[in-house]
DNA sequence: TAGTGGTCTAGACCACCGG
DNA sequence: CGGTGGTCTAGACCACTAT
């Protein structure tokens, strides 16, 4: 190869981006083989492999082996949420962070808890009930229940002192989890926790995590009223 | 290298991730040069490359050239969101998809649909005010501006037949984008498009795209009680 | 400026799966 | 079974940036 033809991942990227966009490659098309792509473009199949693996995780293509390269029918655009500790999420708009821990027990977890889990029955695990405030104002509640069968180190922790939260994070990657967001009114309790009115809309997460089929934790995030998710990108 | 100690990258991932998780190489750890990890496991350096990519895509170390490899201090657990076309999204669960077009025209946008594209000023610009339905009942309610100065082949499409969601997708994929995520409570309008109360709680979603710096559209999308969306991985 | 990650190449073999 | 994408290797050069 010629340096003068030197074209990088990105570029083909681009190239092939942008013959699906016009239709040059039409949804259900098949694109030549990773192979024959690298001879019309002058580089290696690798870097055209890199190009379409990039593609592909965008929604754009479907590759199998044998079965070969297909521009998807029904294009997906996907958005990338992240999601930091809660006291750094705080401090990063400025503000001061607090904790308050309402209650840490061993307790049977109900029906609704199990089956977020995928747990069919389980013996008591730990419920903890805690509030995440930004400059003294409440800003996310969280039920959180943590199997302590898969994180037993967990009961050790002053949960007074560090956010349950925080401690899984730093301590306890996941490799797997869900997570589900709606809107709800807030009800008494939460409206005595948040100190808002009851019937106020309120952004409401439930979030799962496991390491390998094992659960961790699922809890129940509550955000203040006017809290929102940031994705871009 | 011998046959018998080829290690696949996500071998090398998951050795990299279980020292991370167990503090062999605890945050703010500096690790050592995928050179010499390579050599550590008898793979090449590519192998290497690529398992830290994946746990740097994850949020689980941060790489800078010369700076070398180190364990983020505050990991960040990412989710990735889904956003298919809303026709599709609604077939998917058995439902029949209905869609009504309210109202479609040529205006000047307003100062805050300004500042969501990024533009200071602008020309009149399409838009649309539509109803998705899902078995016959309210679904989504978008209220989306276009701009026709990027995306002027929108001029031509009969939006009363097809979404304008849907032909954007198909047609106009993106490279950059915004999505905010809220929670607000039904006014007058929207309580009587989507035929439910004022005050109930709506999850609000506000997408905006754009190719290349120059803005494609930007939408308001306000489903209906009871809405969720969901993320996994 | 030197050291580190980022990328490209050319070639090889493997794994999956459609015909 | 054969064809396609997936991966690994060994080596080279590049690009960024900490020192």
């Amino acid at each position: 190869m010629t340096d003068a033809l030197r074209q990088s991942w990105k570029d083909i990227r681009d190239i092939i981006h942008a013959r699906i966009t016009d239709r040059r490659y039409a949804p259900g098309d098949k694109l030549p083989r990773d192979e024959d792509l690298a001879a019309e473009f002058g580089c290696a199949r690798s870097t055209v492999h890199r190009a379409m693996q990039h593609l592909a995780e965008l929604g754009l293509l479907e590759r199998k082996r044998k079965g070969g390269t297909i521009v998807r029918a029904d294009p997906i655009a996907r958005a990338t949420l992240d999601i930091p500790i809660t006291r750094l999420e705080v401090e990063a708009t400025g503000a001061s962070y607090g904790y308050r821990l309402e209650s840490a027990q061993m307790e049977p977890a109900p029906p609704a808890v199990l089956a977020r889990l995928g747990l069919k029955g389980a013996g008591p695990m730990l419920h903890v009930l805690a509030l995440h405030l930004a400059n003294g104002r409440p800003h996310i509640f969280e039920d959180r229940w943590i199997c302590t069968q898969t994180v037993p180190e967990i009961l050790a922790v002053d949960l007074t002192r560090q956010s349950a939260n925080e401690w899984l994070v730093r301590h306890r990657p996941h490799t797997q989890y869900a997570l589900q967001v709606a809107a709800r009114a807030a009800d008494a309790a939460l409206a005595r926790r948040l100190d808002i009115e009851p019937g106020t809309p309120l952004l409401v997460m439930h979030r799962t995590t496991w390491w390998d089929d094992n659960p961790i934790t699922t809890v129940r995030a509550v955000t203040h009223p006017g809290y929102a998710l940031h994705m871009a990108g």
